[in-house]
DNA sequence: CGTATCTTTGACCAAATTCAAGCCACGTGG
DNA sequence: CCACGTGGCTTGAATTTGGTCAAAGATACG
């Protein structure tokens, strides 16, 4: 993990300065991690599980506008812009004192540089999800986040090609990071599957036999392997249970 | 001009070096500023007119994804996702020599906390933006986008209470900004009209007489006051003309 | 004075939301 | 072991929003 994300691009001193600040929180699903009546910085990252940064509507509508993956480098400033931080699934962060972690980025350039390159990340996802949102009927959005996925989520190839992905975590998120209603993502899912782009094998469960057309579907020919997530390098590394060391 | 943006963050030595990587250059509206076909790094502050950072699907529809006010530190590395910058406007850019930006970001740990604060700024806005394309109607995403629009454009106020708001860029641009059709765009001013929550004076001047009201039809509440831009400091000083720097 | 560009308006249509009910799997407690 | 309730997913029907197409006004510009 320390390979990972934010941790691989440091120094080894750096790490070891970092280490020092760190410790493991564990959040269970749908508990707050950040916001109004949280203290005032996070910083961390994100070692399992997802979080999802949203805001609301009074009316109680939900808009995700990012969702944390593991190796995420996760910084909430104490800035009162509505929105929050809530762990998608149960999660488990490293957490850096801020106070610390502010000093260290003082004098050392390797992690504010990798700070800054994670936050050009994050903005390019935040770009591309602008564009969906804008830009796509919901089908499409549906096809280019089911694409996007097999990068982030586990997917396990088949004998017949393709391969079989899995979404952990619930519909509602899906929805409400797509801007659309878990109705709409049913009907849609078994749209695909009629058409044949998708198979279900059960709600939380796709078979992809042509992840190509699903780039198309999601007009996303360009961006698909351009994009960058934390976790796609790893690429299910974890899921094999690494014992974690004492800082990510 | 200096004290805005982010020269006005930076040490004197700083600004002084950083005016040395600097030369002006102008591009007439809706020229490319940079994309494909154009060198590979972009890095510069903007010091008069509108940029626009967009993307486009294949069958043409344009998505445009983040707008550059004046005062705004702009910054687009060579990765290959899709997505383009063109001026909406006539607009001046005060360009860094790239290399000697980088060099420049490695020992000056206040203009990389100055690149860094203004990324976050950044990161705000985006996120405000994919909440509203994904959570708010049209009608509510453009009474946002009037009331916000008061902070960064030129806004006279008015004996009666008010102001009048000028919009700088065209139709077509906030229609693509706001996910929707100069048709829809049109509609809905004139119902907005009619209830009067604004009055048209002519197409790109609108009389706001209750800036509050807009905001909340706009669901920004919260946000309205909070939300910055790079612009909104300086509020219009830029219209009487100043003389410019050599360098922004 | 004609042409081009931008804006407005109308009619029509498709996509997607909302509301409502039903289904299924799961866990709990009798 | 079964009844029951809960939460998540699915399906249907009615409704609405907003997009598209087309044409007519406006306005600016040579």
């Amino acid at each position: 993990m320390r390979r990972q994300g934010i941790c691989g691009q440091l120094r080894a001193t750096t790490q070891l300065r970092l280490a020092r600040l760190a410790s493991i929180q564990t959040f269970s699903a749908n508990s707050r991690v950040w916001g109004d009546d949280c203290e005032h910085d996070l910083v961390g990252v994100l070692v399992s599980g997802y979080l999802r940064t949203q805001r609301h509507r009074i009316d109680g509508h939900r808009q995700i506008v990012s969702m944390a993956l593991p190796g995420d480098f996760i910084a909430e400033h104490g800035r009162k812009l509505p929105g929050e931080v809530e762990a998608a699934t149960s999660a488990r962060l490293c957490r850096f004192e801020r106070g610390g972690f502010r000093r260290l980025l003082e004098d050392a350039p390797d992690l504010a540089r990798a700070v800054y390159s994670l936050r050009v990340t994050k903005l390019d996802q935040l770009r591309l999800l602008a564009w969906s949102l804008g830009a796509l009927t919901v089908e499409e959005r549906l096809c280019a986040f089911l694409a996007l996925a097999t990068r982030f989520m586990p997917y396990a190839p088949i004998a017949r090609g393709g391969g079989v992905l899995t979404i952990d975590f619930p519909r509602a998120d899906i929805a409400d990071l797509l801007g659309t209603s878990v109705e709409t993502i049913s009907r849609i899912t078994h749209r695909l599957d009629a058409i044949g782009a998708i198979r279900i094998h059960c709600p939380d469960r796709f078979e992809i036999s042509d992840l190509s057309r699903l780039v198309t579907m999601g007009c996303i020919d360009e961006t698909f392997a351009a994009i960058r997530f934390a976790a796609s390098d790893l690429k299910w590394a974890r899921t094999r249970d690494p014992k974690l060391p004492d800082a990510a």
